[in-house]
DNA sequence: ATAAAATGTAAAACATATTTGACATTTTTC
DNA sequence: GAAAAATGTCAAATATGTTTTACATTTTAT
């Protein structure tokens, strides 16, 4: 799962500290999710989404894994 | 965060075990989240999304709580 | 070139999501 | 109304996300 966060957060001009206060996460969360470490949980995809003035259809890049059946 | 997975998924007339089935998930997992007892990871709600034919931000009704600024 | 700000990273503790197995209740089908 | 299918629920174990503290490196501003 990809996403533009960083691209977003800095045509806003904002520190990633800054988007953390305003997401009420730490920095290093932030920081884990805009290098890929890890995925925010749904909820803070939304926050961040919504600060980022876009929705997380459009902020995330979900690549669909086609699933072997069992 | 409520969504309408329940909704959509009768519409489709599967039973909470296929959608699991077809999320990759346990049957558990796939009521809890349609009865809101925890919110499914980013992951697994962009693949319910795409299963249902609809995207996170319509299947998900995420409320905007209010940020008291540290 | 130096100081300040921003970013990267790591480990331990804690929080939440998911699985598995099991059983009870409700709904659907015949 | 009995049987089968679907749904609800619980506990313990595992996986993943988040916080805190701390420090190192990179970038920006002066």
């Amino acid at each position: 799962m990809k996403n533009n966060i960083r691209g977003l957060r800095k045509a806003m001009k904002i520190s990633q500290e800054e988007l953390a206060k305003r997401s009420n996460v730490s920095r290093q969360t932030i920081n884990a999710i805009e290098n890929n470490k890890y995925d925010p949980t749904l909820n803070l995809a939304f926050t961040i989404a919504y600060l980022l003035n876009t929705n997380v259809d459009d902020l995330f890049q979900f690549e669909i894994k086609e699933n072997k059946r069992r």
